[in-house]
DNA sequence: GAGGACATGTAATCCGTTACATGATTCA
DNA sequence: TGAATCATGTAACGGATTACATGTCCTC
């Protein structure tokens, strides 16, 4: 039930449309929490129904501007400060790691060493957006700065992580070469 | 589509039941892929009629061990080898982060503090974990522990992010007093 | 007037969760 | 014989993804 406060959360800070919304979904919280043109549509019309946010003004080509209602915003509040957060569940890469007794040690190495290469690849994007992106004085620019580096600290973890994984797996398998980078 | 291969995966080690595969789920794989029962009975199901697993055995109370078949085996080693893994892509704390904005700079703080106390009771629980699991010789041993050392770096990694991102709130809002811990 | 951006909506499908339902075997 | 454990299956619901569908307005 994330994506209805992360909706709230956008209309707390300005009144937008759908079509608006959809935009900072595919970019800025792209990295955070992703949704598409479907889902959006679907929870501004469900927020409405239970009086969470309020159409505002109807503009051109059918353009809906919602505004969040104080029972919006209480719901909102609630959410960041009283609902403990989920721990993250899933990882792709975890499951893999857990399962590389199912391969040769070798490939388990090739692995482990293309997950060092991805998390330093996603480390140099998320300093590209960093750099690249105008940092106001703004709210969003302090707790924009604080997320993307969650992303920073979790590509260098994840790098870390990989290259230790790998010296294990080597040290558990002599008769393996860990190739050199 | 990753229960599919992480039920592949444990299957690739010894043949099992679904009750035994749910006992795993529940345990071990619980903090790397959570199943349901529900989920497990159908996913061996649609495995069987795929041909990537066989029932080898019935036994007494409707007890069917699972078995898994080459191309099980081809299957798993694709994926594990061959598919890119996902990024990991909502993170509920982190949506938080992203929208503190809308609640005063003081229960910001008090947010990012909770986080960073259940970052290290996190920590202490899987340290605890490490600490109890009889580690043996085999590859689950090895891959467990490097399994375990990633949920390890990352609750550390939160921590330590949390403090961080703390301290900028409160230089950001220097009427707001950061509690000493 | 044509193309692109604006703008909203619906349907199909899959995955995950919770709950319900049922029955067999073992052991005290 | 009754309780615990073993063992499998189904149904209902909600969220996420993809695809389909439609129409308006602005600008060149």
């Amino acid at each position: 039930m994330s994506l209805r406060h992360a909706v709230l959360g956008l209309l707390a800070a300005q009144p937008a449309s759908g079509y608006d919304l959809l935009k900072t979904f595919q970019s800025s919280l792209a990295n955070v929490w992703p949704a598409t043109q479907s889902q959006l549509y679907g929870e501004l019309a469900r927020l409405a129904d239970s009086g969470l946010v309020e159409v505002r003004t109807e503009g051109p080509r059918g353009r809906k501007e919602y505004e969040i209602t104080d029972a919006g915003r209480r719901e909102l509040r609630h959410w960041i400060l009283e609902v403990e957060p989920e721990r993250v569940r899933r990882s792709d890469t975890l499951l893999r790691a857990f399962l590389l007794g199912s391969v040769e040690p070798e490939h388990a190495l090739d692995f482990l060493q293309g997950r060092a290469t991805a998390a330093d690849e996603r480390h140099a994007e998320l300093r590209a957006l960093a750099a690249s992106t105008p940092w106001g004085q703004g709210d969003l620019s302090v707790y924009g700065r604080i997320t993307l580096e969650w992303g920073l600290r979790f590509s260098a973890m994840q790098r870390e992580w990989a290259d230790w994984a790998a010296g294990q797996i080597a040290a558990a398998s002599p008769a393996v070469q860990q190739k050199p980078r």
